[in-house]
RNA sequence: GGUCUGGUAGCUCAGUCGGAUUAGAGCAACAGCCUUCUAAGCUGUGGGUCAUGGGUUCGAGUCCCAUCCGGAUCACCA
C-alpha cells in the first residue's frame, strides 16, 4: 500500500475519534514537504480547523501526535507549522516504496487487455503537394506521444492517418510538372519525391500570379483575374478529369502521389512514428455523401433551392454550416463524415481523438455535433486533441511565402548538430565505431528536437527561432539521455566487477542486489536519497495525469525533474565507491530505478535514449 | 462584431485540487567546481507590480467579473 494511501486512512480515523466524525477523502490534502522544512509528507489541516474548534497549528498537532502513535512504523517524527502538519517518514517505508519500483520494470503503466477501451488516435493528416514541415513535426510528434500515454494508461490504441490526395492543390502540382517538368523524376534529380512535388506547387503558384498581375494589369478586377486566369483553369478542368476518372489524369496522379509517399515515409521513419491504418481522402470523400442524404431524409438537414445541402446549427449556438455544394460535391465536413463511417465500420471505436492545429478548433465542434446527430455514439465526445502553432520571430510559417522550416532540413541538422557535439568529447565515446557514434548522434539530435517540442504545453503556440539552434544543455532532451548515459555507466561498471552472472531482464544483475538493506536497524537515508523515491513514485501519477488530461507535457516536465534531481544526487554522492555495502546496494538499485523510469518516461515521448553519449 | 484562446524574469517555458511572509527552471551574463562512478554535469550571484482593476476567503499566479493587448476562427478552401 501506498505510504500516502496508508497516511489517509489513519488522519481519516483520527478526526472521527477526535472529532466525531471522519473527514472526507478528499479533504485529507498530502503534499510533498518544503524543502526548508523538516520532513517529507505534509498534511494540509486548515480544512479540519472547523470541525476541531481550534488553532490550526494546535489541530496540527494533535493530529501529529496520534498519527505517530498510530502508524509508528511509518510516521517517525513530526512538526507542526502553521496549519501544515509536516512528518518524517521512516527510511524503510522509502526502502520499500522503491523497490516496488525497482522490481516492476513497468511500473507507472496500466496494463491493456483485450477488453480495454478502445482509442482512436488520428494524427498527421498531410497533403501531398508539399513536404512536411515544423508544424507537422509538432503534430506527429504529439500523436504519437499521445497514443503512447493512451496505451501506458490501459487503452488499447490505433494510430490512424488521414492523407489528403486529392483536389485543387494535386492538381496544380501535376499540372506545373507536364508543364515545366521535363520528366523530371526522383530518381533522375536525385530529389525526395515530396520535395520534387512541393516545388511543382510552388512553381505553379509563382507561375500563377504572374498570369493574375497581367490580367489586373490589362484592367480587369483581381478577384476575377484570380478565377479567370489560364493557369487555374487549367487546373480545374483537371481535377473534374480527375473526378470523371480519366486515365490519364489518374495515372499521373498515381505516379506523382507515390512519389511523395516515398519521400513522407522517409520523414516518418526519422521521425519515429507510424500508424496502423492509414485512410486516403480519394476513398472517402464520396462516402460522407450517403451519410449527408441519410441526414437530409430524417430531417436533420435541409437543401436550398440551388440544391446545397446544410445543417442549421443556430440553436447550438454556432451557424449554418454547408454540407453538400450545389452541383453535389462534397467539402471538408463531408469527407471528414464519410471517414468517421468507414472507421466506425472498420473498428469498434469506444473514443476517437483527433490531432489536428487549432485553427480548426470550429471545424471540430461543428463536426461533434453532426456525427452526434448522425448516431455515432462517440461523436458527442469525440476528442480534438488541439494543439498550437509553431510561430517564428516574424510570424506564422507560410508555404507560399517560403518562411517554412523544412522537416528534413532541420532533423539533418539536428543530427549534424550532435554529432559535432559529441566529436569534442572524445574521451568518452573511445572504442566505438563510426556507425554507433553516428547512432548517437541521430538519437542524441532526435531527443534535442522531440523534447523541444513536447515540454511546452500542446495548447499553446510556440516559437522557433531558426536563427538559435535548439540546445543540448539545461532543460533538453540532451540533458536528460546524458544522465541515463551516466546511470548505464554505472551500472555496467557494476555488472562487470560482479562475479554474479547476468539474469537477463531490464536491471540485469542489479536484480541481485533485493532485498535491500538486510536488517532494517539503523538503514538511514539522505533527504536527497528520499526525494528521489519521491520522485520515483510520482510517475505514476504523472502518466495518469498526462492521459486524463491529454498532455504529453507533463511527461516531459516530470523527466526533466527526475534527472535534475538525479543529477544533484549524482554530484553529492558516490555510489560505486560507497564503502558500505547495504548503503551501495541501496544506491546502485535506486540509479537502476531512475534509469528505468527515465528510459519508460522518454519512451512515452517517443525519445530513444543512448547507453553512452 | 460573435465565438474560442493566450498574457508569468531580457528570451524560451513550468507552476497539479486555490496552500507555507521568499512565484520556479533553462538560455543569455557574471563567479566558482574535473588526479575522483561521464563537466551534455554541479554550486552560487544578479534579474518579477504573475497584463490592469475589482470580487470571493483563513489564504489567489491559480476561481469569478470587467478592461487592455496578442493569436485563431466565423468560405460552395482543406
Amino acid at each position: 500500500m501506498k505510504i500516502e494511501n496508508k497516511i489517509t486512512e489513519a488522519v481519516m480515523q483520527i478526526t472521527e475519534e477526535l472529532y466525531g466524525q471522519p473527514v472526507p477523502e478528499k479533504m485529507v490534502q498530502l503534499q510533498q514537504t518544503r524543502p526548508e522544512f523538516e520532513g517529507q509528507i505534509t498534511l494540509v489541516v486548515f480544512p479540519f480547523t472547523k470541525m476541531s474548534h481550534k488553532a490550526p497549528e494546535q489541530t496540527a498537532q494533535e493530529i501529529g501526535e496520534a498519527l505517530k502513535e498510530k502508524l509508528p512504523e511509518v510516521v517517525s517524527k513530526y512538526n507542526a507549522v502553521k496549519g501544515f502538519l509536516n512528518l518524517s517518514i521512516s527510511s524503510e517505508q522509502w526502502i520499500d516504496v522503491l523497490r516496488e519500483i525497482y522490481e516492476n520494470p513497468r511500473y507507472g503503466f496500466t496494463p491493456v487487455t483485450e477488453d480495454s477501451p478502445l482509442v482512436m488516435i488520428e494524427y498527421s493528416s498531410p497533403n501531398t503537394n508539399k513536404p512536411l514541415h515544423l508544424g507537422h513535426v509538432r503534430n506527429n510528434l504529439l500523436g504519437w506521444a499521445l497514443a503512447k500515454v493512451m496505451e501506458a494508461n490501459g487503452n488499447r490504441v490505433v494510430k490512424t492517418n488521414i492523407v489528403n490526395d486529392r483536389g485543387i492543390h494535386i492538381c496544380k502540382s501535376m499540372l506545373a510538372w507536364l508543364k515545366w517538368g521535363n520528366g523530371e523524376t526522383p530518381e533522375s534529380s536525385g530529389k525526395k519525391g515530396d520535395h520534387l512535388i512541393g516545388d511543382y506547387y510552388v512553381a505553379f503558384d509563382k507561375h500563377y500570379r504572374e498570369e493574375v498581375r497581367e490580367l489586373v494589369a490589362q484592367g480587369m478586377d483581381e478577384e476575377q483575374a484570380k478565377q479567370e486566369a489560364p493557369l487555374i483553369k487549367e487546373a480545374h478542368e483537371m481535377l473534374v478529369r480527375w473526378e470523371q476518372n480519366d486515365p490519364e489524369v489518374r495515372s499521373l496522379w498515381r505516379k506523382m502521389n507515390e512519389w511523395v509517399y516515398a519521400g513522407f515515409d522517409e520523414t516518418y521513419k526519422a521521425l519515429g512514428v507510424s500508424f496502423d491504418k492509414i485512410y486516403y481522402e480519394s476513398e472517402t470523400y464520396l462516402e460522407g455523401k450517403e451519410k449527408v442524404e441519410e441526414g437530409l431524409e430524417k430531417g436533420l438537414f435541409y437543401r436550398r433551392d440551388d440544391g446545397s445541402v446544410w445543417a442549421d446549427l443556430t440553436k447550438e449556438g454556432l451557424d449554418e454550416k454547408l454540407l453538400l455544394r450545389s452541383d453535389g460535391t462534397s467539402v471538408y465536413m463531408t469527407q471528414d463524415i464519410g471517414t468517421a463511417k468507414l472507421r466506425f465500420q472498420d473498428y469498434p471505436i469506444d473514443k476517437m481523438i483527433y490531432v489536428v492545429g487549432n485553427e480548426q478548433n470550429y471545424h471540430f465542434q461543428v463536426l461533434s455535433i453532426l456525427l452526434d446527430k448522425l448516431g455515432f455514439k462517440w461523436g458527442k465526445d469525440l476528442v480534438h486533441f488541439s494543439y498550437g502553432m509553431v510561430e517564428l520571430p516574424n510570424g506564422k510559417m507560410k508555404s507560399r511565402e517560403g518562411t517554412v522550416v523544412d522537416a528534413d532540413d532541420l532533423i539533418q541538422t539536428m543530427v549534424a548538430d550532435a554529432r559535432q557535439m559529441s566529436a569534442d568529447k572524445v574521451n568518452k565515446l573511445e572504442g566505438i565505431t563510426d556507425e554507433e557514434a553516428q547512432e548517437i548522434a541521430r538519437i542524441v539530435g532526435m531527443g534535442a528536437l522531440k523534447y523541444f517540442i513536447l515540454k511546452v504545453d500542446a495548447r499553446k503556440n510556440m516559437l522557433f527561432n531558426p536563427e538559435e539552434s535548439i540546445d543540448f544543455n539545461g532543460n533538453t532532451g540532451p540533458f536528460i539521455q546524458y544522465t541515463y548515459a551516466r546511470i548505464r555507466s554505472i551500472l555496467r561498471k557494476w555488472e562487470e566487477a560482479s562475479p554474479v552472472p547476468s539474469q537477463g531482464g531490464g536491471n540485469g544483475k542489479a536484480a541481485n542486489l533485493l532485498p535491500l538493506g538486510g536488517g532494517r536497524e539503523g538503514a538511514s537515508l539522505a533527504e536527497r536519497e528520499i526525494s528521489l523515491i519521491q520522485k520515483l513514485q510520482d510517475f505514476q501519477t504523472t502518466v495518469r495525469q498526462a492521459g486524463q488530461d491529454y498532455n504529453p507535457s507533463c511527461i516531459a516536465n516530470y523527466c526533466y525533474e527526475l534527472a535534475s534531481e538525479y543529477n544533484r544526487f549524482y554530484h553529492d554522492f558516490s555510489v560505486l565507491r560507497e564503502e558500505d555495502a547495504r548503503k551501495r546496494q541501496f544506491r546502485i538499485a535506486l540509479s537502476a530505478a531512475v534509469g528505468q523510469v527515465i528510459k519508460n518516461g522518454m519512451g512515452l515521448l517517443g525519445i530513444e535514449v543512448p547507453e553512452r553519449m
